[in-house]
DNA sequence: ATCACCTGTAACTATAATAGTTACAAGTTG
DNA sequence: CAACTTGTAACTATTATAGTTACAGGTGAT
């Protein structure tokens, strides 16, 4: 399917299609967790979930194991943050969140210096939107989540 | 000038470079702010900076007149936070930071509340980072460039 | 060992946003 | 009127994303 957005989102939607996956793992843990299965509640292309299954397993999130079926978390869910997740699927660089514009004029003083006095900033705003989902645990959303 | 980024940012440059702008319009103020001048500044074509100085007229923050030469602030800087300029250049939709996954499966409890579980929690990390940008004033850009 | 099934990944497509550019209509001022 | 400006439409190139097809290679039950 297409994407559909009436407008600019701007952080991939990978960040939160890897939650739900996390989520499913959890409340399913019992069950066989295969591509497939979780390619059918997120309501997606099962290579799309493979991706993103395998940054998280890369980020030791999840335990996952070539030709044998079913993924499961390699932590705690109490031990997981949305952070955590956010940095594994690489949404957002390091301090590059915002766009900076690249070789301003260097004769104008605030060509010269502008990039500079606006770093901090940019990166204290991305700063505080980090720490928010540092926040936030993997328990947290399944507690949103009725059984 | 073609794009070059090493890496996916986020926020639209347009952000980076209003406040390049209002910056300019604050220091020159004595001059006249040709959308040619507030280019060769940023470096980029002037028709970039119309666009944006249009954005930015909308939103209150600039004056401008269609065929006289100049623009200025419409406020004073100190009046004027960053978060006025992020949500006049429109680089983040309202609640719209982090894209969210269309139509999860309804028939899997997970895929059935894990859009109304997530959208808090992304609703408070888009405000913490808007928070912080309504803290800063133009004029605390203003005081980072040297004269 | 075979076979059915899985994961991992490369390669390709379509879509959309951005930034830059050209072109020009329309406003303003001397 | 002439020389300048702003405002904007229309187009391009670049890039990231999400989805898709295809297939190599691992695994384990029979």
């Amino acid at each position: 399917m297409p994407q559909k957005e009436a407008f600019p989102t701007n952080i991939s939607s990978r960040f939160a299609v890897a939650i739900h996956i996390l989520s499913l793992l959890e409340m399913n843990k019992g069950g066989t967790n295969t591509s497939d299965f979780l390619a059918s509640s997120v309501n997606t292309n099962p290579v799309v979930v493979r991706r993103i299954v395998s940054m998280l397993s890369r980020a030791g999130l999840v335990q996952v194991k070539s030709g044998v079926a079913g993924a499961r978390l390699a932590k705690e869910a109490s031990a997981i943050t949305l952070l955590d997740i956010y940095r594994a699927v690489q949404v957002v660089e390091e301090n590059g969140l915002f766009a900076v514009h690249e070789c301003p004029n260097p004769e104008c003083p605030v060509g010269r210096s502008i990039q500079s006095a606006i770093l901090p900033v940019f990166v204290s705003a991305q700063r505080a939107m980090e720490s928010e989902l540092d926040r936030i645990r993997l328990t947290d959303i399944l507690h949103s989540i009725p059984v």
